[in-house]
DNA sequence: CGAAAAATTAGAACATGTTCCAATCTTTGG
DNA sequence: CCAAAGATTGGAACATGTTCTAATTTTTCG
């Protein structure tokens, strides 16, 4: 009888409606994205599949970017996998957790790209950030947590410090993301190029110790991106 | 008599008319950028500005966000200030052509973010790419001369080649790009966070002879960044 | 000059995200 | 069971990027 989806229903009767419609937008977004593929999925589209009025989505959501981020987060069950992976040496484990994070895309590449199209529209109602702040808080914390570990077994230098390592990292993330979410980053190379991104980077701070691994994994990426070079009229990275 | 303006004007009564058509509506959009700061501009008052009909705006440009592409090229006198670059080590020129780049947006943030923002418009028609092939071919050619020159002068390993690391430079760009335009990173951590990203890269490929000056260029940035922390609540990087 | 070609024009149209409103349920608490 | 509070609803409204069409203006060229 008790609803056992989402967490901590407030269990009374009008809650519950709300997270059902709650759940059954969510739903609808999905389906429809997969459906439509290239194309957007729109509000009124996806109001009418949930059964539900605009205004409703707009109550429960407030803005289709929201919508969208929902079906991300439940789209991937992240920590549960992240869990499961085997703690090796801290940069093994980085790497894993990368290819971990970027297996959900290339597994499944129509439906992301659509979906982080929807995320980065930059001219969208702006007022939740890129990342739900919990979404947020949590992937930020397990990179930290990576990095330092990192750093604590003398795979990297303390210099420069976890903090900055990982803004460059987001922003080689983000990169990439951009790109491919454009189409300028053909799928087969969004992991390699990502990994070859983080690998350079973490070299730079890498310590005696660590530098193998690293370059291990840099030479693996960079070997892919040249068996997945792009055609000569498709750009590639595009330098601003 | 002759007009001055344009390259290669092509002097029929006819295609002159079109070229100053053309100017008038990259001024106005500049103009309008300018003064309505945060709003996007919208090619109705484009139009009414320019006093040109909004069919023929899409006539010249095909796209609002080929219009923004236009004024950003037309602002920028890159290529003049880039051939006054004293031509130090190549190192120091990677850098210093770095800060001549987002010298422009610091300078005038407001102005740039809004127009980076329209050009990272993610739903926006997309004929154009996220750069034009002219602008694209120059840019990439200068980063692929500084890179393919540090190579050569034995400041950077001849390992993953230039073409990646170009990449990989082109992905920290665009995440920062995103994020500023977004709001995410704030305007005194831009070109800090970029440059910090690059030179954390070129690290990881760095010789013995070139690793000093990218090392100090490291250092300075990290020292502004951590200057310029971020308050607990704002996010900075975001790790997806 | 005068006909043909080329371009611009006003305006409607379409789909979009988002907001607003009055009317209508539905749940809650007494 | 009933009044009050809370939420949903349909529909209109607004501003947006983009496309289209028929009419008009402008340039070209013989």
């Amino acid at each position: 009888m008790a609803a056992s989806i989402g967490v901590a229903a407030e269990s009374g009767r009008r809650e519950q409606a709300k997270e059902e419609r709650r759940l059954r937008i969510i739903a609808s977004a999905r389906d429809l994205i997969r459906e439509t593929g290239e194309t957007d999925l729109s509000m009124r589209a996806l109001a009418e599949r949930a059964g539900v009025s605009v205004a409703t989505a707009y109550n429960l959501f407030g803005s289709k970017r929201a919508v969208v981020l929902s079906v991300l987060e439940d789209e991937r069950d992240y920590l549960e996998r992240f869990a499961k992976l085997d703690p090796g040496d801290p940069i093994a484990r980085i790497f894993s957790v990368h290819e971990l994070s970027f297996s959900y895309y290339t597994a499944d590449p129509d439906f992301y790209r659509t979906l982080w199209r929807s995320l980065l529209n930059t001219s969208q109602s702006d007022e939740t950030g890129l990342a739900s702040i919990e979404r947020l808080a949590r992937t930020q914390a397990i990179w930290f947590d990576l990095l330092a570990t990192a750093v604590k077994d003398d795979c990297l230098r303390a210099d420069p410090g976890p903090a900055l390592l990982l803004e460059s990292l987001a922003q080689v993330t983000g990169g990439a993301l951009l790109g491919w979410a454009t189409g300028s980053l053909p799928t087969r190379r969004l992991t390699a190029s990502v990994g070859f991104g983080y690998s350079q980077v973490l070299l730079g701070s890498a310590t005696e110790h660590g530098r193998p691994s690293i370059q291990a994994a840099n030479a693996a990426y960079a070997h892919v991106l040249r068996d997945n070079g792009v055609a000569p009229g498709l750009r590639s990275a595009e330098m601003f």
